[in-house]
This record gives C-alpha cells, structure tokens and sequence, in this order.
DNA sequence: GTCTATAACGACAGAGTGGTCATCAGGATC
DNA sequence: GATCCTGATGACCACTCTGTCGTTATAGAC
C-alpha cells in the first residue's frame, strides 16, 4: 500500500483530499504545518512514496518542505490556489514532480499521483518478477531479499528477460542482444549451456523452471 | 539539441510554440496534422525527443498520434483547449507524460519540457560521465560509444561512482556498498588493488586518473 | 630535504567464468 | 511406439576474477 504525506492546513481542504486518497486504497498521513511534516518525513520507520504539500503554510513557505522531502528520496506534487506562472514554473524547475493548482478535481488529482508512482518505479530502476529484483542502479538481484550471486553474462540475460516479461526472445535475438554479433562466430549450444547454469541460480527446481521457460522450436521467455 | 515534433493545425499556435521552443535551443517540426505526423515519426532517422501534440486535429483525435509516438519510445505532452477533467484524466492514464491546457504560458510550458526531458535521461536509465556511459537497463558501460568488458565487481564500483558524481567514497562506505558487510573480513588493500584494476580499464592515463581520483586519508571520488 | 603514513604496484593462488564437446532426455511427428 | 530433432546435461579446459602478500612510490607534514 502506497503511503501519501497530506501536508495542508485547511482543514476541510485535507479532510477533503484524505477522503479521496483512503477510498483509492492509499495511506494517508496529514500534517498542517511544515514543521508537522518535517517531523513526518523524519520519523524513523517513515516511508512515504509521495507528499502532496499545499504552498502556503501558517509557518512558513511549502517549498522549504519540499528540500526536506528530497532528502529521503520522497517525490513531491505541489497544491496551490496560486496559478501563477511563476511559482509553477519555479516549483517544476526545483524538482517537483507536478504542480496542481487549485480547485483541482479528483479525477485530475488522482491521474497525476497514479503517474507519479509509476514513474518513481522506473527511477528508482527495480525491475521485479515473481520473486526475483533485480536492482539495476546498484547491478544486484535479489530473490526474496537474498542476493544472487551472478556473473556478468548472466546478469546481462536475467535482465533482458526481465526487462521484457513474457516476451519471447529467439536464440538469435539473445545472441544479438548479448554477444552483439551474429550468431556465427559462437557455438549455439553456448546459450543452452548459459540458461542452464542461470537457471540453477534464480530457479526453485531447474527442472521445472518457473522463470526462464523454453518455447520449443521458437526460444526463451520469462514467465508464461 | 533536443528534437521536438509539434502536432497543431492552427498556424498561429504552431509558429508561436516554434518560435519560443526554438529560442530555448531546442530543434522543432511542426506536423499540422495526425497524417504528417505519424509520418514525421515514422521517417527514416527521425529521432524525436518529444512530442507536443494537440488533441484537435483536422483528420483526427491526437490520442491516436501517441500510439505511434508510443511504438517509438517518444515521450508525448497533450495540449488542449479542453480542459474537461476526463480528457485530461484520459490522457494521463493513457500514459502521456502531461497534459497543458490552453492558453498555456511559455514559462510553465518550459519547465514542464525541460522536466521530461529530465526525466527521460533517467528512464532510460543512462548514465554518462565525461566519455563513459553506463547503459544501466542492459548492464553494460561504454567508452567512446565502445564496449568496456568489466567484471562484476567492477561494474558495481563504477555504477556507485557514476551515480554520484563528486561525492566523496570513503573506504568504509565502499565495503559496505559492495561487499555489504563491514571491513573487517577483508583486507583493505583489497579495495585499493579493485580501483587500480578499474582504473585500467576506464582510464585513459591509470597513473594520472580523470575518473576516479584519489582524495588521500579520506577516500575516492568520480571527478573533481 | 627528510620522514611517515597512505596509496599503488606486481605477482600469486584458488575459485569462478565462459565456451565447447559428446552424450542424454524428451517432445513432436508419423 | 519408432524416429527425428531440439534442448538439457555433465565434463573439460583455458582464461578471468578476486583476495592477499610483500614491496615500492608518493603526497603532505615537519
């Protein structure tokens, strides 16, 4: 479940808004001040995947809030009643990740938060499928939080596959892709031998893997 | 420079938009309709960065225009006069990166550019430092637009390095970064031998370091 | 310039990696 | 069920990678 920092002061306007976010199935915390939310984002255990900040705080400008936010790595959409140009501009160039400016509608609300949290999937580059994680900004996979020991070239193929579930992926195209020559100079049997010993690695049963399936006749995709 | 495709019938929005997006640097073509568009995106060696489309078009609804900008990868802003909730909901969830209603002012436009643009670098998740890049989405690193064979090691170290550019490594921090344990299980020259092997590698003067520099008693860094 | 702590280097060994072969297993087709 | 073909397997070898040692070079303080 995705936990939303509300940082507003009005009352009706964050009751409002929690409203909206609990019925989508979103956690809500609220604080009324900047220093409320400082105190939010910095609470050990505190996890937030996105803050909502109103600008105009009684102690003090939202923007200050967003700095504070950045440092956990917790991406921010500024609200306003200011549609100022200025201030939008001002508040996209700093690193918000939007700006709404209000009265903003539900529907609206709703889209720019669900695309901010799909984003911040892709950014922070974790590709994830059953299992298996591979985190792409550090090069580790994980299965179930373990981390995997595995080498460059099976790396480069567990990623491939990942990055495309379901995909089928000819021996050529494997060959192309991770060789990045064609297929001639290399033994074909050379990837059959690599998808066994990358399957020994991520698969609960090698023998019947789940991950990595073959397609007779055709190649290899992960998944179903 | 930035390549942006501009998909807008009305000649006196499309010169505008052209004359202030040029001013910024960044190259334009202008399509007046969903037809020049598809074949401005489909044409041999376009390579489009961003694609500013207008919803109302002569010969269609430019939702339609983003399914061919989907197909090549290119990031896609909505610009409407309609500013209907649903249609801006619409083309959010569709996938389009934003939605500008009109009249939109230059500097808000901007920024909402230059945000996207930001973000695409990320997306595709390259890092690029002086000549190397590291391809992060298929675990590969260049020089020069040439393959460097790192080993995983290697590729982990220079990915840290690459993702903080300037920051100070300190030796401690190294060993937990990538060994994920604490220094005491492995000699520290272990770390010293690793960036010399790196360094042979990436560098074009290993004795004399333009990427990984020595800060002596303290650490490394990526830079100055 | 001398001294000293820190970093760099060359070399070594054991473990891991990557490519190949010969052989085996199991779908698919008849 | 016999046959054929694709993919899986175990074994092998050259090569690379990783951690360590002993030694040398060098920056910075005095």
């Amino acid at each position: 479940m995705y936990q939303i920092l509300v940082v507003e002061d009005s009352v009706d306007i964050y009751e409002a808004l929690s409203a909206i976010l609990r019925d989508e199935g979103f956690g809500v915390t609220v604080a009324d001040t900047q220093k409320a939310a400082t105190q939010a984002l910095e609470a050990p255990g505190a996890a937030f995947d996105l803050a909502l900040v109103d600008l105009a705080l009684p102690d003090g400008h939202g923007f200050s809030v967003y700095h504070v936010a950045e440092e956990f790595d917790v991406p921010v959409i500024f609200l306003s009643a200011n549609d100022d140009e200025y201030m939008v501009s001002g508040g996209l160039d700093m690193g918000a990740v939007d700006y709404i400016t209000k009265p903003y509608r539900p529907r609206v609300l709703l889209s720019r938060i669900n695309k901010v949290l799909r984003d911040r999937g892709k950014l922070n580059a974790e590709i994830t499928f059953g299992e298996l994680r591979a985190d792409t900004a550090r090069g580790t996979v994980y299965k179930n939080g373990e981390e995997l020991y595995l080498s460059r070239l099976e790396y480069k193929l567990l990623l491939l596959f990942m990055s495309k579930p379901g995909q089928l992926f000819t021996r050529d195209a494997l060959f192309d892709e991770i060789w990045n020559i064609t297929h001639e100079y290399i033994t074909d049997n050379t990837l059959t031998v690599h998808i066994k010993r990358l399957r020994e690695k991520i698969e609960d049963d090698p023998q019947d893997p789940k991950y990595i399936r073959t397609v007779r006749g055709m190649g290899y995709k992960m998944g179903d």
